[in-house]
RNA sequence: GCCCCCGUGGCGGAAUUGGUAGACGCGCGCGACUCAAAAUCGCGUUCCGCAAGGAGUGCCGGUUCGACCCCGGCCGGGGGCACCA
């Protein structure tokens, strides 16, 4: 029997249509069952969905199939991240609104995905440029002042003195405006800050809760919040301007104290402003190290620069030695004191800058076996590792830096030269932006009244529409009316803050909002919130593994604390995915390297070389490097096109095969293929069988060829359910490849009519298990073959089926063994065999006995159902 | 510069987390079907070697009966670094 080609192209939206008149992926409020919360990272709108959300949105959607099947009450949101820095200048480019731009840009990717056959409940849909979205951030922005978690204070920009613009980092490259080209200053402005390290040590402390977490991710942000046990001390400062005779320092290695040869102030410390109101020197070097840029990268990778401040700084244990006190670029004003003590010795910055400008280099402590001393490279050993102590506080002693950072403190602190205290590396959240497109922050400024939080009932402030971007600056600066506004409190005329939310806030709550999208009295409904959350699995790039998870981390935490709900943390299961890349193609053009997409170019092989061609000209184009696909390059595949060659479920199926979900994924057309063919294969099999299965009763065997059949089925059923919950999906595609494998013989016979009936009732079973393990991953095919097989129902609505115990477990297992640890030999042994009849066996097969001559083993290793080893 | 991760055949990757390295897929080779091609099906495919056998998980060293897996040191690639999202 023939069968026609499956042809997606008809069944996909035909299915689609069918799950939505059904309902089945809207999430009822008043439902019994348990509830399971997957969301994944929402995108931002650039203009089109790429591989990358395909690959993101297909994983989510298998764990949000799959767990409807197993009985959660799903919810599977989608919504749209869509203030930010593209729009406008979107906007500057081509003369167009952000707002309708971004909103044309949705509409698109939306069509996009709802092409993808998503189980997603449409219904709860935002963007966060919704002025919906944003006046419940104005809101709960508000409930934060008032609960001191947010506050005003002076922090630094990057100015590009030509634009007269507000720079972000990545506008700035090698210290200059990307537009303007100019050297990029930085400016102070007063700036809204959200109050972050007041949750420090909680944030650091939760990390051990979130079991759900990649170990990593937890390592970064741990790092990141950085808390650390130090030592808090003051050097008595000599020749010290009026009231800066006390300088506080703050020491992660107290241990190394007696190795200090300077100290060192940051060029924004108040001790160092008030030398350069004097000093034009000092000025001059202040503004110097201003001019690094605020990026951390940028400051780290600088020329160490200081700057001898001839005030001498007297040493804590020893007021006659004293130490000359820098200003230097690489202390930050943000963290400690914004003062560091040097000790060269052990530390490689502190080691550089001694050298340049000659100052003493003190070993503290000595390997304990060489008793090398430090050169040009810092001894800085693992905190754990024994050394020799010998210019301490205390004897000379072999132990631990960590003993030694122990032993420091007790000794500073009995002896009144400082105290222990816990610091983290963790700043404040700044939020201000100088830009139109994100949420305004509701406050007002009065001369009289100063800083005035907008009223909850004036809300929502919105954005302006009427905005031009050909000045620059921020267009709600220079609006002719929007900032003039009436004071809230004394009815003066005073002004709007133009400044609006950097979009990590509209980012750091929208899995709440999700779950109650339409609510207009508050930002949530906290009874269901806080029942939904936290979000059950979380599913998104490992880029975010710090930002925008720790925001969220924050918001989850303010939020309850300003009563909106009560939530520990936000996503109690996390999983990050990679990224998608491709290969780049470019040619030479007028001596420049020009970047090729790859739909015009054509791969031939050359005596097993692969080799690239223009497809137009035939000119022959080099193969460059495997890449994030990105639109610069030219290496990005509209997922479009491959919806429309090859259908969804192939573009889905691909992106769960192979590659594991944690990696890097390479796109290939082979590879789409390959998917494809797979896709076509099952419809041939289960398609060509189906008419002589509908009227079969679904079976399992135990015994015989059929036997085999429902073993192999379930044996499988078993396995991607196992790696279904653990987001293994190509470890499931992989076994379902075995299981069709091992199915297309029985179903050609199915299929000819040779199958005897206990086989038509093992083939029917496995068929059944077949597509429902298929169904979160290619739902469309899935519904097609389920609906071949003479169902009338929908697979999405089925529940998982349940796999048999006596049929997954073998009666005789095959032991490999070794002899030295090679593999020599294998036996077969009863399940539960017993470990001396096993060792008897072993010892008595030909390869042993060779290799033991006449001597007895020295050894007989015998791991149960594992491996047996022989020692001789 | 700092923090985190990754490295296995021609390619994507698997290995029950210290127990048979290379499952499954792609590619390639051979064969079947076909007038022919495509599609499909079957067999083979880590490397060296005719073979017996030997080598082998980025490199060097260590622990172990046994190491892709654990430890130390290097090399290469990627992500993040607080205003890209």
């Amino acid at each position: 029997m023939t069968i026609e080609r499956y042809n997606p192209r008809e069944a996909e939206p035909r299915w689609q249509q069918a799950w939505q008149q059904a309902g089945v992926f809207e999430t009822p409020a008043d439902d019994p069952r348990a509830p399971y919360y997957v969301l994944e990272m929402f995108p931002y709108p650039s203009g089109r969905i790429h591989m990358g959300h395909v690959r993101n949105y297909t994983m989510g959607d298998v764990v949000a199939r799959f767990k409807r099947a197993c009985g959660y009450n799903v919810m599977h949101p989608m919504g749209w991240d869509a203030f930010g820095l593209p729009a406008e200048n979107a906007a500057k480019e081509r003369d167009i609104h952000p707002g309708e731009w971004t909103y044309a840009n949705i509409a698109t990717m939306k069509a996009q995905l709802k092409a993808m056959g998503l189980s997603l409940d449409w219904t709860r849909e935002f963007a966060t440029c919704d002025v919906a979205y944003y006046t419940q951030q104005q809101s709960l922005f508000l409930d934060m002042l008032e609960d001191g978690l947010a506050y005003r204070r002076q922090s630094k920009v990057n100015w590009d003195p030509v634009d007269e613009t507000v720079l972000a980092n990545e506008q700035v490259i090698e210290g200059r405006g990307w537009r303007s080209g100019a050297p990029v200053e930085t400016r102070e402005l007063t700036q809204w800050f959200f109050r972050i390290t007041a949750f420090a040590a909680e944030l650091d402390a939760a990390l051990d809760t979130l079991d759900g977490w990649p170990e990593k991710v937890r390592t970064m942000q741990r790092n990141w919040i950085g808390k650390s046990e130090g030592l808090h001390f003051e050097f008595g400062l000599v020749d010290a301007p009026e009231g800066f005779e006390r300088l506080p320092i703050f020491t992660t290695r107290p241990d190394t104290m007696y190795g200090a040869s300077f100290a060192a102030i940051a060029a924004d410390h108040p001790l160092a402003r008030k030398l350069a109101e004097t000093n034009p020197e000092v000025a001059a070097f202040c503004e110097t190290c201003r001019r690094t840029g605020t990026s951390q990268e940028a400051i780290d990778t600088a020329e160490k620069l200081g700057f001898d401040t001839g005030i001498r700084a007297a040493h804590p244990t020893d007021a006659n030695w004293h130490l000359p006190l820098y200003i230097a670029n690489f202390v930050l004003m943000d963290y400690g004191t914004g003062a560091i003590v040097g000790c060269p010795a052990h530390d490689q910055r502190d080691l550089d800058f001694a050298l340049k400008y000659d100052l003493p280099v003190h070993d503290v402590f000595v390997p304990a076996d060489t008793g090398e001393r430090v050169s040009d490279t810092a001894f800085v050993p693992p905190k754990t590792q024994t050394v020799r102590y010998v210019r301490w506080a205390g004897e000379e002693t072999v132990q631990t830096c960590r003993a030694a950072m122990d032993a420091s403190l007790a000794k500073f602190e009995a002896a009144g030269w400082g105290r222990r205290q816990t610091q983290f590396r963790l700043r404040d959240w700044g939020i201000s932006r100088q830009r139109y497109w994100g949420c305004p922050i509701p406050i007002v400024h009065c001369e009289s009244c100063g800083v005035v939080p907008v009223p909850k009932a004036d809300l929502p402030i919105k954005l302006p529409d009427d905005v031009t971007f050909d000045r620059p600056g921020n267009p709600l600066d220079h609006h002719p009316t929007w900032r003039h506004v009436a004071c809230p409190q004394c009815g003066a005329d005073a002004r709007r803050e133009t400044d609006t939310m950097d979009t990590f806030v509209d980012s750091s709550w929208y899995y709440a909002r999700f779950v109650t999208p339409h609510e207009t009295a508050r930002p949530v409904d906290p009874q269901a919130a806080t029942r939904w959350l936290p979000v059950t699995q979380y599913i998104g790039g490992i880029e975010h593994a710090i930002l925008h998870l720790l925001y969220s981390r924050f918001f989850t935490r303010a939020m309850s604390r300003t009563g909106h709900m009560a939530v520990d943390e936000p996503f109690e299961g996390l999983f990050t995915q990679g990224m998608v890349v491709h290969e780049t193609f470019s040619r030479a053009r007028d001596g420049r390297d020009e970047w090729v997409s790859p739909e015009d170019v054509r791969i031939e092989d050359r005596g097993g070389e692969r080799v690239a061609f223009l497809a137009e000209t035939g000119e022959e184009i080099a193969i460059g490097s495997i890449e994030k696909m990105s639109k610069s390059k030219k290496n990005v595949i509209d997922p479009d096109d491959i919806i429309a060659g090859y259908g969804a479920d192939t573009a889905r199926f691909f992106m769960l095969s192979d590659s594991p979900p944690e990696r890097d994924v390479i796109w290939s057309e082979a590879g789409v293929e390959g998917a494809h063919r797979f896709v076509q294969r099952v419809w041939r099999l289960v398609g060509g069988a189906a008419g002589n299965l509908s009227d079969v009763a679904p079976l399992a065997a135990s015994e015989g060829d059929a036997g085999e059949i429902s073993k192999a089925a379930h044996k499988t059923l078993k396995g991607v359910g196992e790696d279904f919950g653990r987001l293994g999906f190509n470890k499931a595609v992989a076994r379902i490849y075995e299981l069709v494998n091992v199915l297309a013989a029985p179903l050609q016979a199915v299929s000819d009519g040779t199958a005897d009936a206990a086989m038509c009732g093992a083939c029917r079973e496995a068929c059944e298990i077949l597509i429902q393990m298929l169904a979160p991953m290619t739902p469309h095919l899935a519904e097609t073959c389920w609906h071949a097989l003479g169902r009338s129902d929908l697979v999405a609505e089925q529940p998982w089926p349940v796999f048999d115990e006596t049929l997954v477990v073998d009666s005789t297992i095959t032991l490999p063994v070794q002899i030295n640890g090679k593999k020599r030999g294998e036996l077969a042994v009863a399940r539960g065999a017993d470990h001396s009849h096993i060792e008897e066996a072993v010892l008595s097969l030909d390869v042993v006995r060779a290799a033991l001559g006449d001597k007895p083993p020295r050894k007989v290793i015998v791991v149960p159902e594992r491996i047996v080893n022989v020692v001789v």
